[in-house]
DNA sequence: TTGGTTGGTTATTGATCAATCACTTTCTTG
DNA sequence: CAAGAAAGTGATTGATCAATAACCAACCAA
């Protein structure tokens, strides 16, 4: 058995199993890389982050490298569930999916600064992670503005992931001036 | 006297000079950090491309942060004199902006995945140089579209910036697919 | 009670590199 | 040509860290 689920279920408690521990892990480590970045950031600091010892964590990851990557790939899932859970007619689909974007930009900003610094890695493992990532939310998103009916959709997607960029971009450079200027009004 | 400029003028042949030098560093150093990024990059591998020695590179720069930093400006500079060579009238400064800017992507790519990384970061004296450069950048595009009358300036500045990253983006991804989809067609 | 499984630790090491130091060589000019 | 400046090198080092090795402890089941 791998857990602690045992016949007096003492659960709620958040036990020390290794899924718990890679969660904390994790949780930890989107931090540390946003703050440090992905080279400065050092295993230890994620250890000490969730209170283990620094070899542990290689226990759960094969290496800083994987461990980067399932962090990432938590940051992704993250964007694409909150897209999925969009709901709008057509005429407010896009404000709707820009206005979760930002809800998401204020809840977890360090996933959103993990995703520009990736961006810029170059590793092979890393670099196929980002564009998994890209290419499904793009998907995802195309494929919600094909369903409601909008029209070209693929310049309608292609602008919103532009702006997406900017924001990030902006966000992470904290220069607010050069989040994107929408003008809806008219 | 700085530089061997003597009486019977050995120009042309470009000389060793500390300047001469500097410029050669650093058109290696662009191509170095731009394959192997920042911290991957080691200044060995940039001394070896110029053909000097290793510690001879820190005569001409005070650290490697330095030398990114110079490096990075370099980039900068060159999109800053692309667009400020643009003339175009105000029906077609936006398409001859465009077009400008992926001409310096065919001849610059290094210095254009330069920026992407520099985005990601986390260095006090790197997020200045970058802050510094895209407000240049935007400033300057701004200028010329006020000054070529187009209408909401602001907000074509910034759409051009949000598909500029796009693109920046699409590149260093190697995703052709995420590049932005203008549509003038109507 | 024993032995296996899970969850953990301490100590260490092997590589990697930026950066410095102590020199040498090559100009050039008075 | 002497001598100082400019250009440049070889050797080394001091830190930093990912990653491994080797070992410990708590628990549970048969």
């Amino acid at each position: 058995m791998t857990s602690g689920q045992s016949g007096t279920t003492r659960l709620k408690t958040a036990e020390a199993t290794s899924v718990n521990r890679r969660e904390q892990i994790l949780e930890a480590a989107v931090v540390v890389f946003a703050e440090h970045g992905y080279f400065r950031a050092t295993t230890a600091q994620v250890a000490e982050k969730v209170g283990i010892s620094q070899p542990y964590i290689f226990k759960l990851f094969k290496n800083k490298e994987e461990l980067f990557v399932a962090a990432l790939d938590r940051a992704f899932e993250r964007i694409i569930r909150s897209f999925q859970s969009v709901t709008a007619p057509a005429g407010e689909l896009l404000n709707e999916t820009i206005r979760v974007y930002e809800q998401l930009m204020e809840t977890h900003p360090s996933e959103i600064v993990l995703q520009v610094q990736a961006f810029g890695i170059r590793d092979e493992a890393i670099r196929q992670a980002v564009q998994k990532g890209m290419q499904e939310v793009t998907s995802l998103v195309e494929g919600k503005f094909i369903a409601a009916g909008i029209a070209n959709p693929e310049v309608e997607v292609s602008t919103f992931m532009a702006n997406g960029m900017l924001c990030n971009i902006a966000m992470v450079l904290e220069m607010p001036s050069l989040k994107p200027k929408h003008l809806k009004l008219e």
